[in-house]
DNA sequence: CGCCTTCTTGCAAATTGTTTGCATTTGCAT
DNA sequence: ATGCAAATGCAAACAATTTGCAAGAAGGCG
């Protein structure tokens, strides 16, 4: 568990709580989900915004856009960078490392370009969908 | 040059104009960058995002969202969905054709999904920033 | 060519997600 | 415990995008 104040920001009842949440959930989440999950404790939106501000600039979380233009914010454990999303179900398959590493060394060379990090998303069928559409047709 | 009516829609003076600066910009455009080349043909902003939908959803053109949540819109030729961003100068290079796509047979092997698309965006150095990046050190 | 229906447009107002100003409250160093 | 800087709530401001509606244009058909 993270103590702000290692991060030089005091911690505080909601801050605590939003960090909460973000640390035990294993999908990207946006401020409204988070200020959803705290209604009961009275804490406003603009303060959960105002904290995945400052956790996002101290590195503690990510934030990404997604394609609806509307911020994604997640704890940066080992990030989720990788993933395979279903085009037929939406379901999300995390992998845990990077496949393509060895490819980025040769894309060093060819292109002399300095990999220092990326973001990918494969779109296609997870294994239930791709059985299921091949009865469907 | 493409005729929307063979998609269609009607072929607008509007659309016409939009699908030409569309056509001609190597780099996606913001609605807004569009709007503005073309105030001096009175054309409204939300024919302008009107227009980008309606090209969208025919896959004329692409959609994605930028870091900062606005929408940028690029014409589908061959489509860029490979990019190497520089995180010093923001300088893009984009690829002609995926370095990856062995590996994602192999992929599809581990994990039972079937790969439909993708979209990749590496950051690192370019090869200029990179040289001056071993000098300022 | 002109008419009619349907699709498009302009305009202004609404929405959505996010940010900000300011007065009040809280954390925490001393 | 006390004081000051940092954090919060609230309401209002914002920016990007969307929508309703009435007026205008496209293009199929006679």
């Amino acid at each position: 568990m993270i103590n702000l104040k290692d991060f030089g920001i005091k911690s505080t009842k909601s801050r605590k709580s939003i960090l909460d949440i973000l640390e035990s959930s294993d999908e990207p989440l946006t401020a409204e989900d988070i200020y959803k999950q705290l209604i009961n404790e009275g804490i406003n939106l603009s303060t959960v915004y105002r904290t995945l501000q400052s956790l996002n600039e101290l590195d503690i979380i990510n934030k990404e856009i997604d394609k609806a233009g509307k911020a994604l914010y997640m704890i940066l454990k080992e990030n989720h960078k990788h993933v395979l999303v279903c085009t037929k179900c939406g379901k999300k398959i995390y992998l845990k490392s990077c496949p393509y590493d060895s490819i980025n060394k040769e894309l060093e060379k060819t292109t002399g370009f300095k990999v220092e990090d990326h973001n990918i998303e494969i779109y296609g069928l997870c294994e239930t969908c791709k059985k299921k559409g091949v009865l469907e047709i």
